[in-house]
RNA sequence: GGUCGGAUGGCCGAGAGGCGAGGCUCGGGACUGCAAAUCCCGCUACACGGGUUCAAAUCCCGUUCCGACCUCCA
């Protein structure tokens, strides 16, 4: 058992713990991936993000890492049988389900790319991992904890896990249905709080697999189980999720975990909280739902949105807006440009160089304090005692915590087209020639184009407004 | 009803017993033909009521308000 120095808030014990590598040789970390039914949006880009951030630290800090996230292209079901979110979403772009899956899961690992999120070394899709899933319920059923109902679905008694509810501090005697869903008792299952490890077919014709109790399709909190305990070789030292996992599914899945091995499969349990957009939650009835596309459509840096989650604790709830991105964007543009200038001057402090990084370091091992850090490296950035390039040496190595790209030249400018041009160069000939009514007049139409002239000592320049 | 979090200046947000984080906005100044950018200066806050302490935004007790989850969700 490795003990690393990196502490992170485990929501079962409710404290911050030390990460552990419990084989020794790499850290295994399990991560809730999506459900490819419709794109990702920034909130669950937010979240993958964690995951990034985790691995990120271990590694600069010298430890391998095997991360494992999971596609869910199957199984996750509304209470509602006909609203299966693949099927519904497969009838809707009238395509075979998997196909909507293989597409929208292509577009993920863009967003993820965008974000410079470094990909998962195994990403298993539930549609290919019915056998391990088929395998654990059948177990399940075997050890007592888990019946076949008259309904030919499986489900896991919830009561015959002793410590249910360790992770959200539910009780299973107050997780009385009732108060936000009229709950139906459909007599299939023995306890109220059972959940369904295999649903049977019924009508259902797609998306369908052979199974010992009648052909079906699995339920959503079983492939999490079956394909950490497979590919991770029954531990886990981190587990992944947003808030709204905590429960039910991360409380379902541990209880099938560990009655499954006999044991306590999971070392920490680890949640990002939710993102708010202009003050409400992200969702397709607000109508406030952000891709990562949308930023790129407005010429901004995808990774000014990573700048933006930096500057906000994952366990905290924030609020975006597109002022904070455009605000994050111009950061990003004003660090490159300074770390550009920075390199290839004067002379490095060793002593600046590691102390800085330290500290920064410290940050990110506590609890990922991301906000500090971005903290420490705007005192960094203006301070009068720091060299140049001991700054530049500062912002290299930390970028690869940060993953902003901060040595990347600052993005180049979008060509103006023939007849913005026209404006700047009858703008410059204006205030060339003293009139400057005619060049502030001009200005204002460049602005109208969404163009900022400015002027300088040595004549005038512009930028796009953003 | 149960569970988990919150409440800090105009706004956003750190801080977790004693030194007013920082960012954004705004106001003043330098620079500029004017702007912009940049730099300098300014803006003294911790929901409420008790308590502990030499000292409380921070700890304790109580109150109010807000959000999240409760078998959809990152």
């Amino acid at each position: 058992m490795i003990k690393t120095p990196i502490q992170i808030f485990d929501t079962k014990l409710r404290s911050n713990q030390s990460i552990c590598i419990s084989n020794d040789k790499f850290l295994r970390v399990y991560g809730c991936g999506p459900t490819v039914y419709r794109d990702a949006h920034v909130g669950n880009m937010r979240t993958f993000l964690l995951a990034d951030l985790i691995i990120r630290l271990s590694k600069y800090l010298g430890y391998q890492v095997k991360f494992i996230q999971n596609i869910t292209d199957v199984g996750h079901m509304s209470e509602d049988f006909a609203e299966d979110k693949m099927l519904a979403q497969a009838k809707l772009e009238a395509k075979d389900p998997f196909e909507v899956a293989k597409a929208y899961e292509a577009k993920f690992h863009t967003d993820l790319a965008r974000l410079n999120i470094k990909p998962a070394d195994l990403y298993p899709k539930a549609s290919e991992s019915i056998d391990l899933m088929l395998q654990l319920i059948s177990d399940l059923i075997e050890n007592n904890h888990a019946y076949v109902g008259e309904d030919n679905c499986v489900y896991f008694a919830a009561q015959s896990f002793d410590t249910y509810g360790a992770i959200s501090g539910n009780r299973l005697d107050s997780l009385k249905p009732g108060h936000r869903f009229e709950y139906t008792e459909d007599g299939a299952k023995h306890f109220h709080a059972d959940w369904a490890l295999w649903k049977a077919a019924a009508g259902r014709t797609q998306m369908i697999w052979p199974a010992p109790w009648g052909a079906g399709f699995p339920g959503w909190h079983i492939e999490c189980s079956a394909m950490s305990l497979k590919f991770l070789d029954k531990y886990v030292d981190l587990h992944l999720g947003g808030i709204d996992l905590r429960f039910p599914h991360h409380e379902n899945e541990r209880a099938q975990s560990n009655s499954a091995i006999a044991g306590e499969a999971v070392a920490l349990w680890v949640h990002g909280e939710h993102l708010l957009f202009e003050g409400r939650k992200m969702s397709k009835s607000t109508g406030n739902v952000v891709l990562v596309q949308d930023l790129i459509d407005k010429h901004l840096d995808p990774l000014a949105l990573r700048v933006c989650f930096l500057e906000n604790r994952y366990r905290s709830q924030m609020d975006l807006t597109w002022q904070s991105i455009t605000t994050a964007n111009q950061l990003l543009e004003r660090w490159r440009s300074k770390v550009n200038g920075w390199k290839s001057t004067s002379t490095t402090d060793p002593q600046e160089i590691e102390g800085n990084l330290q500290a920064i370091v410290a940050d990110f091992c506590n609890d990922l304090d991301t906000p500090r850090a971005m903290q420490k490296l705007r005192d960094i950035e203006k301070s009068n005692t720091i060299s140049d390039a001991t700054k530049y040496e500062i912002f290299s190595k930390a970028d690869q915590l940060l993953g902003l790209d901060l040595l990347k030249a600052p993005a180049p400018k979008r060509a103006a087209n023939a007849q913005q041009l026209e404006l700047l160069d009858l703008r410059a000939k204006a205030r060339g020639a003293g009139d400057y009514a005619e060049s502030d007049r001009l200005r204002d139409l460049l602005k109208v184009e969404g163009i900022e002239v400015r002027d300088n000592s040595d004549g005038q320049s512009w930028s796009w407004l953003i």
